[in-house]
This record gives structure tokens, C-alpha cells and sequence, in this order.
DNA sequence: CTGTGTGCAAAACGTTTGCATGCCT
DNA sequence: AGGCATGCAAACGTTTTGCACACAG
């Protein structure tokens, strides 16, 4: 969902600078549903831009995280994996190739805390993780 | 809702050997709500038998999440959370001060992969993280 | 007695940081 | 010119591993 004009828009608002590095990095998360890993951006930046270091991977995505602009999913054991889709949605985790699936289906009118508990907690959104079996790995 | 017992037929079921320190784990594991990192599992057996290394505390924290009897929690960042609680339920994370609550409010009627998606993808379950903040922190 | 468990130290891993240099604006 | 960004190397914190010894069965 996030188009390279957007986040430079954004990073410019903030007094943030347009770098040939960040351009490829808002270049390969452009409409990707991948749920790339640092270390994948990382790959695909070093293809068309060889220069680029580990570092600034990890520190434009950090930004990117701070500003809102992509999502940081906490759902795989080893690594952490990024998200352009900022909008709620959900996933499907495969448990053997570990691939992450979107699923847009809205099930916001179903999903409340319990009575019990609203008065105590603030939920600021959820966020649900299907686990099973991809077909490829089926 | 692991009960020491269980536990310990269950590794004895699996040649495997019941030693104090298992039993120190078991037994901190038992009835546990507060979803422990390893290092708290650590620390509180520490206080009761104090000989014991971090290392066991993950080597039985791996070998009962593989014989299915903890869950592995990748919902921090920081550090995986262990719950002994093996049965479905969904869980609130404060973002402030990352404290996890259980949620047993059963959502199964309503969380449904798309029909599209059914055919192809097989659903063993599902985990909702509800994000926000407690009472304490709001 | 046999083999699994323990515990130390060291490795491994993804991630973060300090700092000198580079370059966008 | 000024300040944010880059990139290297080194640090970091958690988790894992190799190996010698201990001990449960």
C-alpha cells in the first residue's frame, strides 16, 4: 500500500533526508505482500544497490516503524518481518515454510474483550494469527 | 493447568528423567498465569534451588514445549514468553509495560478463513493478540 | 551400569550502537 | 554549511551448543 512518493513525502515532513539507499528500501516494499525479514530487504536492496550496508537496512526500517509507515510483525521465532500494509488485517503463519498470508477478511464486529474487562483495558486494535498448513506444503 | 504430575508422567512416558530441577520447573509452571520469559522461570527456581544453571531452565523449557506441554509465546519482542496454559485462548498486551493477560472468551463461531482460502489452506487454530493498555498504566 | 540431564563456557544469532565519514538539502 | 544518513566494526541480549561430569532409572 505504501508507494515510494508517500514515504518520501512523509520522511521529508519530518526533516528526514531522501537517500539513493532509502529510495531502493521504499522501492522494494512498494505493494509487497511478502512480509519481507530485515535480511530479505537486505538481499534485494544489495541486487540493485551493492553498496548498501546491513545497517542502514535495519535503521530505515526502524524509521520507518517509528513513523507509523510499516508494521513490525513479531510472529516468527528467529526474526522480526516488516509489513507495508499498515491497514488491520490478519495472517496465516504455515508452520513448516514459515510463509505469512494476509487475510483482509473484517472481523471487527465479532471481536470485543470480554464485559469484564472493558472498563479496565484500552485495546488500541488485535491482531489474529492463523496457524496450519499451506497448500504447497500440504 | 499443568499439574506437577502430569508433567512428570508425561516426560517418564518419553524416558526421560525426573531431577529436582525439572521438578522446580514443573512446579513453577504450575497453575502460572504470568506467561514467564526463561529468565524469570529461571530466577524464581534460582530462589528455591539456587544451584541451577540457566541452561536447564531452557533445555526443559524446549523439551516440554516439544512434547506440547508449554506454548511458545512470540508476542514480545524482547524475549519469548512461556504459558503452561496448552488450551486455546487469546491474550492483551499492554504496550507500556508489556505485561501479557489471558483472554478465555471463546471467538471460534466467528474467526473463519475466507472462503476462497479454505480449500487450500488448513487452519489447526487460531491466537488473537489484542493490543492496548491496562489499568495500571492508563 | 547406561544413558539422559546438568552446567560451564563459548558460540551463534539477529539486532543495535558508537563513531568517523559522506552527502542531501 | 549544517545536520541527518551511511557503513564499518564492535557490542548487545537472548538463545543454543559442545563437552565433561553427575545422577536417575
Amino acid at each position: 500500500m505504501e508507494s515510494v512518493e508517500k514515504l518520501t513525502h512523509v520522511l521529508r515532513n519530518n526533516g528526514m533526508k531522501i537517500t539513493p539507499q532509502r529510495l531502493m528500501i521504499f522501492k522494494i516494499l512498494e505493494n509487497n505482500t511478502s512480509h519481507p525479514s530485515a535480511e530479505e530487504v537486505f538481499k534485494r536492496v544489495k541486487k540493485i544497490y551493492p553498496a548498501v550496508s546491513f545497517t542502514t537496512i535495519y535503521k530505515t526500517l526502524e524509521t520507518l516503524r517509528d513513523l507509523g509507515e510499516v508494521k513490525e510483525l513479531i510472529i516468527d521465532e528467529d526474526r522480526k518481518h516488516y509489513d507495508p500494509n499498515t491497514n488491520s488485517h490478519h495472517h496465516f503463519i504455515c508452520s513448516t515454510c514459515k510463509k505469512i498470508l494476509d487475510i483482509f477478511e473484517d472481523f471487527s464486529s465479532h471481536i470485543k474483550l470480554p464485559d469484564s474487562l472493558k472498563s479496565d483495558y484500552t485495546v488500541f486494535g488485535f491482531q489474529i494469527s492463523f496457524y496450519g498448513i499451506c497448500k504447497e506444503c500440504g
